[in-house]
DNA sequence: CTGTTAGCGCCTTCAT
DNA sequence: ATGAAGGCGCTAACAG
């Protein structure tokens, strides 16, 4: 009597929860209260249903589960992600607390404005995941009206908006770890100092390299020092477009004598133009980096660390916590940044 | 007459198909059918649904889509990406062939054989993803019945088995980059030449640092130069580790004058290790790498450079081959390795 | 406690 | 060309 008609697809069999409650002899509905740990089910009806399920090997259909459920399971996580080993550092963050938890991670890696913009405007409607976290990039103005009206959740890392503070977001403070690179180069006795970045204002909106611009502005004038135009080089990001900043600005009639740059990966251009020009680190030229990526130790970089991974961890707990209800206010995180004093820097030669 | 019954399930309106039909005074199957540009809709509606489906903002439910087409429009990534810079570029190259696909990256991160396990488990069974990537693990024999019937096709990169030769893969021949890295060593005129590697045998079954150990022996061998066990150290994998291999085997009474690095990063301590044992590189001793990762330029780095990026979008490739039907037959694609020279290679001391 | 039924939103025959 | 109906596999509400 058994109509051997276990699939209809073309593909494949695939034993369902109508086998598994046939085969058990029961309703599908108690193999699914089975399946999610509903109590109210026999002791005895349970053990024969999970048997019949491991007989069979039944997995239920995740895909079946999440339309039924209205959840998809899933979290989307956006980020230029192969721009910067800082972002990966993030990524890794987010994997190791996501893995945790029930949803899956799928990436959404950001090359291009567009992708940016179809990604802003289509993952917050919610229908294919249940959560979003923005790593970097912060929203430009015509986002707002879609962010602003979520359907899920959304975490912002490393990223904000003035009117953005209705999301919960785990950002650093910047502004203090640029002023603290610097603090830390005028603490040793430079006067002239330089700071190399990315362009101030980009389409992606990157507001860290902005921040510490501020907080380079802000301890020159705390320690009474000009702020000189060209002291100050912007370019795409990059070893090799840093390492050209970096290399103009030592060509300067009276060049710095210790060099700020808003990342890591610039600092290295800037170590191998300080080597190109001739100059000892930190004998002729200091230099400080920002990020302290995993190789700055290797290279004795002297940079602000900030907490990478755990920015990333935070993130997911953040999105985690509202999207089981335990969070209904938005919250922001600050995370510390720390001077890590190695070989790049050290006083001024005496002029 | 238009009753506003929008929603059903508790959380919010999201207006389906069904509302575009109503709006549109079409049925359903319309409606679907302009959606997937069937070409048996007059112009005339299919502009009239266009436009209500615009004007309602409607967006096809993917979860209800990929239910009812029997597709998860998803594809699997599997490596411990965390663990070598190597296997992000390979990601990199992954993630950039498939945004220009319909398939969405979910990401699964190894790093424990538990969780190695489970997914080789669970992956193949194709409920959760209608393809698998699987980079640098290659599977234990265990899982080869598993991989012998998948549902779903799938793609090793840099991984293979012996039982495996049923699955597309594309790999790179770490036997003669070993060689090769070995032989230019030897072609500069050293003779004693120490290998630094992973574990050979590894719960992961990383295979590349046993080919390059093959390569390793065949170049000595085939210069007639004898193999020495306590030229050869291996362990865990990373920077620090392998500094400490090369420091105990530099100690050794009779160093080697040359050391070839399984990887980059071990290259890195080696370097670090020669530094600390106070030897010029590459004076005192020549040191060779392997992958060519982006730092290894930097540094000057003397390497055998493989095709990360392009591994992986070769592997995405086979993998939509196969997902549309292009392609039955396994294909096994061999991505070749260059002898990059840089600064960290050079004939030895005359003793 | 348990079986049955009605959706979840979409795709796809099957008639018309 | 198009509308109606059945089904994808599962959950949840409703009777017993």
């Amino acid at each position: 009597m058994v109509k051997p008609e276990l699939s209809q697809k073309s593909n494949m069999h695939s034993v369902t929860i109508r086998d598994v409650a046939r085969q058990a002899g029961v309703g599908l509905g108690t193999v699914s209260r089975v399946i999610n740990n509903s109590p109210h089910v026999s002791e005895t009806t349970r053990i024969r249903v999970l048997d019949t399920i491991r007989s069979l090997q039944y997995f239920p259909n995740p895909t079946a589960r999440r339309l039924s459920l209205g959840k998809t399971l899933t979290v989307a996580v956006m980020a230029p992600f192969f721009t910067r080993p800082a972002f990966i550092e993030r990524l890794r963050g987010i994997e190791s607390s996501l893995v945790e938890s029930e949803y899956d991670l799928i990436l959404f890696n950001i090359e291009t404005v567009k992708r940016r913009d179809e990604c802003m405007r289509d993952l917050p409607r919610g229908d294919k995941v249940d959560g979003l976290i923005i790593i970097s990039l912060s929203p430009s103005d015509e986002d707002i009206p879609i962010l602003a009206e979520p359907t899920i959740p959304i975490v912002l890392v490393d990223a904000s908006h003035p009117h953005l503070s209705f999301l919960s977001r785990v950002i650093v403070d910047d502004v203090e770890g640029g002023f603290k690179a610097t603090q830390h180069l005028i603490d040793l006795g430079h006067r002239k100092i330089g700071y190399i970045s990315d362009w101030l204002e980009s389409p992606f909106n990157f507001i860290s390299s902005r921040d510490r611009y501020q907080g380079y502005r802000q301890a020159l004038a705390a320690a009474g020092l000009p702020f000189l135009q060209e002291y100050h080089r912007q370019g795409e990001h990059g070893r090799q477009q840093a390492q050209l900043l970096a290399s103009e600005m030592l060509a300067l009639p009276d060049p710095p004598t210790a060099i700020f740059a808003a990342s890591d990966t610039q600092a290295m251009g800037t170590l191998t133009a300080a080597h190109l020009a001739g100059l000892k680190v930190p004998g002729d030229l200091s230099v400080i980096g920002y990020d302290d990526i995993e190789i700055a130790e290797y290279l004795g970089l002297t940079t602000i660390r900030q907490m990478l991974q755990e920015s990333g961890r935070r993130g997911v707990e953040l999105l985690l916590d509202i999207l089981a209800g335990e969070q209904d206010q938005p919250v922001c995180e600050i995370l510390p940044t720390e001077l890590i004093v190695r070989q790049t820097t050290a006083a001024p030669a005496t002029s």
